[in-house]
DNA sequence: CTCCGTTGCTAATACGTATTGGCTTGGGAG
DNA sequence: CTCCCAAGCCAATACGTATTAGCAACGGAG
């Protein structure tokens, strides 16, 4: 009773452009044409082209994508590496949105995603990523390259390789396109807020080692403000003995740079009896992740990583048809959550 | 100052074997046995061995996966195509282990993934897809497919295209493999639990359209039981009235076939002024997502999303090697929660 | 009539790799 | 010495597609 399908060719192997010609009594260049059709440098009469397509109907014909992509052709494949591991759940609701934008807009576009899974350990772009990429129209990045990971990746923007950074990186001797978000701007939008209700000390806390997007952020930190104190420290540092220092030191005001930040000074300043945003306010600079059921809402930026993720497979598009695409700035939104309150020179 | 990366060569293109092959002063034909080695039909000076390694380190050669793969070669990639969209908040976290542990054997056997992007709004296997599953070794495959769908995935089943289903699924005419939970024995298993707590009167309920992993569940609710009393309604319908009428009928344990059930049958329980399980008990027996904080822990079925992608990926393996790999069945765990209590006959 | 341009098609080639069937060289057995 | 075998290498070919060059037929302009 397992009768073979309909139109499934006896050949074990899928058919091939030479077989629908010859069911079509054409040549294969013909069948390529009929497909491509794009070069008006030769017309097909309608009566053959009808043929071939009876033909590739009738032997169930698909293009070979390995073929297609050997001689230059595109493979419709987009691929997306990132730096750091995605989907173990830490990570996974910061690059989500990211994926969704990304899938929303490939989808749209006709595009494929392979995405590159990680060596056990390291994240590190493989050394034979090259031949993986081969079958990539370009390349999608995320995360946080180091050092060595940068200079390979300028080896490959150097080769040609159509990519994009999601987030602004650099990389030495090459031009990197990069969809970022405009944390200066926002930064400073969000610094001047916090002057207008009345706070004229602030702190920016970040972790040590700032990337691009940190330095930006303390850009725009230090544009909004005369005097711009920033401290980089460990997480581990941020403790009751620093909090209390700093209150002390007539700050009224924190701009943390990322959500475990946050979290580690409001569980730092409930176990000292603080209360927010009564004793002090704050404000994160990074997306705020908070949704823990319960939690106040946290004041701070909003990333749009969703549109960040459309607009680098926009870009990437652009980079693979040849056409120049210069790095993108998505504006941030300021989210007014339930941490910033009256500073001591608010007018009343 | 942008000078170019250090053993790029100043050819546009990347290199390949005949070029690593001129450099080495041998053939292309040596270059490809190097790299691959496997037969040891032809046995190469170790001498030259070493002049082509050096060569291909000089010129940073990188096999062409596309070409690699139109003579035959394994890509190392692996398709995954979703019959539902993926990334939607919804449904992400019910596939999110599936793909976590895709993710995870993929990494581990060193393929990538291909993640098919669905048509603009239907999900179905799209016309074309032959072209896009050419690039890959096999497809994983997971949701709800049609019967349309079913009879073009008999079609590539039939093709010899190796495809390995998450969840028991039949096609007409063909052997498809899946990766199965065993629902029927965890149902059996959970509707004996049930009797021991002494409860006669359960009631299994179910959304209509049964598919496959329903009917399983179905048939380990009838295993277990003299009369096994089955209700299938759409969601709308579990009202008030409905509850009502069961409870009056002796009804004291719900079987529920999805998380979405279970939540309407609570609510409708609290607003009518019941206690769950002071008044009757319930089960999930799909994967409680529950989870919203606050919420009782619901009882029901563990489904070992993780693993089972995990073997998804290996009886892939498996059929890509051309070994015939059969379904596999992983055992669920029952999750004792808050909603199950006592029955009128518990022997006390 | 010739010349030329157009239409509609074919033959040939290139893409980069893996594999098959030789071809040479050297050495041991007879 | 001849014969044979093995080691070590190369030339040729195939994979399926896109593209370029070119060929035959035809019709209109001169």
């Amino acid at each position: 009773m397992t009768r073979p399908p309909p139109r499934q060719q006896a050949s074990r192997n899928p058919p091939t452009q030479k077989q629908v010609a010859e069911r079509a009594g054409v040549s294969q260049t013909i069948v390529s044409q009929v497909l491509n059709g794009q070069t008006d440098q030769a017309r097909i009469h309608p009566e053959t082209r009808a043929r071939v397509l009876q033909a590739i109907r009738d032997l169930g014909y698909v293009p070979n994508a390995a073929a297609r992509r050997l001689v230059g052709g595109r493979s419709s494949l987009v691929g997306v590496f990132t730096y750091e591991a995605v989907f173990p759940s830490s990570t996974r609701d910061f690059y989500a949105p990211f994926l969704e934008g990304i899938e929303e807009e490939a989808a749209r576009s006709g595009l494929d995603l392979l995405l590159y899974t990680g060596g056990r350990g390291g994240r590190r772009l493989p050394r034979d990523l090259g031949a993986r990429l081969s079958l990539t129209d370009g390349t999608l990045l995320l995360g946080r390259p180091s050092d060595q990971d940068r200079r390979e990746l300028a080896a490959l923007v150097h080769s040609g390789h159509p990519a994009v950074f999601i987030g602004r990186r650099t990389v030495p001797g090459a031009d990197l396109t990069c969809v970022q978000a405009d944390y200066a701007s926002a930064t400073a939008k969000l610094t001047r807020r916090f002057l207008a209700r009345g706070h004229r000390e602030l702190l920016y806390v970040g972790p040590p080692g700032p990337d691009e997007s940190a330095l930006d952020r303390e850009r725009g930190f230090a544009q909004a403000l005369d005097l711009a104190r920033v401290e980089r420290l460990e997480p581990g540092h941020l403790d009751h003995a620093w909090l209390r220092g700093a209150l002390e030191g007539g700050i009224t005001a924190f701009l943390l740079e990322n959500d475990a930040l946050m979290r580690r000074l409001l569980e730092v300043a409930r176990e000292a009896g603080y209360t927010v945003p009564a004793d002090f306010s704050a404000a994160v600079l990074g997306d705020a992740i908070s949704g823990e059921a319960g939690d106040p809402t946290w004041s701070g930026l909003h990333v749009p990583r969703r549109e960040m993720g459309r607009g680098a497979v926009q870009a990437l598009r652009l980079l693979v048809a040849g056409e120049p695409a210069a790095s993108t700035v998505f504006p941030c939104e300021i989210v007014v959550g339930a941490t910033i309150g009256r500073g001591p020179a608010e007018a009343r």
